[in-house]
Formats: C-alpha cells, sequence, structure tokens
DNA sequence: CTCCCGATTGACCGATCGGTACATTGTTAA
DNA sequence: TTAACAATGTACCGATCGGTCAATCGGGAG
C-alpha cells in the first residue's frame, strides 16, 4: 500500500472525504465514478474495490454523518441544562455541525431520496432519531412550564430554521461565527421577534383564513 | 396538432408540469431525457422541439414557479397591513404556495445549483428579490418599532423556518392545512416559544462559548 | 526466496446519456 | 390542390454511465 500515511488518513477517510466535496458540488446523480476516481486519485476499479457501489459510498458517507451528529446531541440532551440553555446548546452543536462539515450535511439534506430500499430506510430512521433530540428538549421545556409546546409543528419549525443555514451559512458570515447565528436563531424562537411595547396586546391572527 | 385540448392543458403547459412531478421524485440528473418523454407521452424528439435543452426546461420550470410566487409575494407586501399580519400573510402565501406546487418548490429548492453559467445567476437574483420580501416586512416592523430586527440572519432564520415546510409538509399534515401551519410558525418567530412566568426573567445566554 | 494478499490497473460489458438530423404527419391558409 | 407550417417519430451520434473481471503490482511474513 503506497501513501497511506500521506496525512495520516487511510483512503477510505479520503474517499468519504472528497465524495462529499464532490456530490456537494454537482450532486449525487450528477457525478460520475470515473470523475470520483480523478478527485480521489484511484482509478475507478480501485474505487469499486474500495466503495462496494455508488449507492454505498453515498449511504455510508450519509449515515457515518448523521450518526456522529446524534452523538453529539445526545450528549448536550443528557446534560442536565436549564431547557433554554439546552436548546441553545443543542443548537450551537447543529449550528458548528453544518459549518464544519458543510459539504457532508449538503449531501445528506439534498440527496435524502436518492438513496432506495431498505438504506432509504435505515438513513430515515436516523434523521427521525435526530429530529427526536428536538422533540425532547422542547419537551422538557413543556414539562417544566418554560416552552409553550412540543408538537410536530413546533419541532419541525424550530429545526427547519436551523437546519436552513445549511444553505446560506457561509455565504454570508463576514464576522458571524456558528455559535453567533445558532443563538441568533436560538433567540428568535425562544423569544420571538415581536417587541412587548406596541404590538404584544393585539391579538394576533386577524386575518380570515383562505383554502 | 393532436391532443391539444385533451385537458385545456397545452404541450408546453403538460411538460412542465410533468417535468416538476418527475425531477421532484428522481431528481433532475436522475432523470434521462428518454424518462421525461415516457412520463409526457412525447418521443425524444418531439419532447427537444418544446424543451430546447434539459437544462433549460429546469431553468424555465424554476423562473415560472419563482416570477409566479414573487408576485403573489409582491401584492402582500404592497398592502398596508399591520406589520405582524403582514409576516402573516405573507408566510400564508407562501406555505400555500408550497402545499400547492410542492413538485415545483421542491425541484427549485433541490436543484439550484444544477443549473450553470448565465442561467444560474438569473434564477439566484430571482430568489434574492423573493427573500427581499421577507426583509421588507421585517424592515417595516422595525421601523413602525414592533419588530426587533430585520438584518440577515434574522430574515434567513424567519424564511428558513418556512422553505423547510417543503420537507415535512404534507407528511405530517392530518388535520393540518398549510395556513394553520403558517400561522403557528408565525407565532413562534413573532412571540416565540418561551412562556413568561417562570423563564422570561432568565438572561439565556448563559453559555460559554466554544470553537 | 517464495508465497500470500491487499491494492490497483486497464479492458470490457450493455445500457443509457443529452443532443441532432431528417423524414413524415396532420392541419390550415392561399 | 397545393404550399406552408408546427409537431412528431425514427434513427443515429459520440460520450459516458455504473459495474465486473482477470491480470498484475508491491511489500511483508514464513
Amino acid at each position: 500500500m503506497p501513501n497511506q500515511q500521506d496525512e495520516h488518513e487511510s483512503t477510505q477517510e479520503r474517499i468519504l472525504r472528497v465524495a462529499a466535496e464532490v456530490f456537494a458540488r454537482k450532486g449525487y446523480h450528477g457525478t460520475g465514478v470515473a470523475e470520483l476516481g480523478e478527485a480521489t486519485g484511484l482509478k475507478r476499479g480501485a474505487l469499486y474495490y474500495h466503495i462496494g457501489s455508488k449507492e454505498d459510498l453515498l449511504y455510508n458517507l450519509s449515515k457515518r454523518h448523521v450518526e456522529e451528529a446524534l452523538d453529539r446531541g445526545k450528549r448536550v440532551v443528557a446534560t442536565d441544562l436549564h431547557p433554554v440553555d439546552k436548546l441553545r446548546a443543542l443548537a450551537r452543536e447543529h449550528v458548528q455541525t453544518i459549518a464544519a462539515r458543510r459539504d457532508e450535511v449538503t449531501v445528506v439534506m439534498r440527496e435524502m431520496n436518492a438513496l432506495t430500499g431498505k438504506r432509504a430506510r435505515q438513513l430515515a430512521k436516523l434523521r427521525d432519531e435526530y429530529q427526536d433530540l428536538f422533540t425532547a428538549v422542547l419537551q422538557e421545556g413543556v414539562d417544566e412550564g418554560v416552552f409553550r409546546s412540543a408538537d410536530h409543528v413546533t419541532v419541525l419549525g424550530v429545526l427547519g430554521m436551523f437546519n436552513w443555514t445549511y444553505v446560506w451559512l457561509d455565504a454570508e458570515r463576514g464576522p458571524l461565527s456558528p455559535e453567533h447565528v445558532a443563538d441568533r436563531l436560538t433567540d428568535i424562537v425562544v423569544y420571538g421577534e415581536l417587541l412587548t411595547s406596541r404590538g404584544a396586546k393585539r391579538g394576533g391572527r386577524k386575518l380570515t383564513g383562505r383554502a
């Protein structure tokens, strides 16, 4: 085995890292295995020796990423922080992950549906587990009387706000650290954007529904 | 021209509609032109007569969608509603669009980067215009003293919360109408999730930063 | 030295890719 | 009747697709 220790990174790890880059840039279906080979310095035959199949590569890449994020998230949930601080900590962990592993996040988010069969179901389950982290934190808050709700719409709304940062995070950052962004977004969902002075006494919800 | 009036829908419109369905399901790069042909009942030659190229099709599909959403949004922004109500109305319009045109939204969101060159830039500009709608509404609120902030992070956070509904909206809906969801999410960003009684006097932001 | 084995190469497979050229269809206007 | 025209089908282009396979390489262990 030639340059195994070039950057103390195994071939497997290099393939996963490079695949995340290329998939993020050109899309899973938009990337050929030959192109993956060029980016890794391997010919297609050698590449297949390591990856099994193109879809296996996507699956392993995604699985590893979500499992790692899940581990970090679980550690936060396991703390005994106040619900507001726990939500903030989870948000920080989440946004930091997005900032640090932008390519992987892009692939996991965008290529959700590119996986098929059992693989797709297994990864969906992992994503559900991650979502449950936010449900748990919000529910703790409800139980302690500090949050209003932990239903599906609330959880998905809050999580969506954080998830969407993967689209804009480094395009908009100048002096913006991931922690700064996470804190700001946390404040929005926790405290709201409304100033209490002039707006709070309004009932809101004055619009009539329409289909 | 054969079945032009079969559903009082032109061939062009049928192609755009079907392309949105197939692209949403299999991805832009994951869909072959032949497959598009089968789904529209046209052979590839006939299809190319109408679409020019595959990327033209994606571009026209995306452009039409964003322009229509932009028109509807501009009408809301042009009203003289109270900022909170205007935000709610814009949110409803947005979520209703997502619910009603799910396939198109999926394609526009997911295949952002599949367009190349000038086309990519033109569509990015349209998306920026749409984002500016939310900036404008929030800024009006700030000017009138009812909202706290209209900076980039706030706008992108709020818009992201609404945008992300395209991922989960009809999977989670039982008795949930788009208007219900839009109102709930609007309430979160406007009023926050924190109950005033026990949590408000906390400072929040007690976490120490970490890289 | 030799055997072994992880790693790599290059050739090959059938299928499909996006796109083009051209003949043909059916309808309409002159 | 015929000329024009939009619309469609068929055949073809070179390139690339994902995937397989046998041959080979190179270094460590016996």
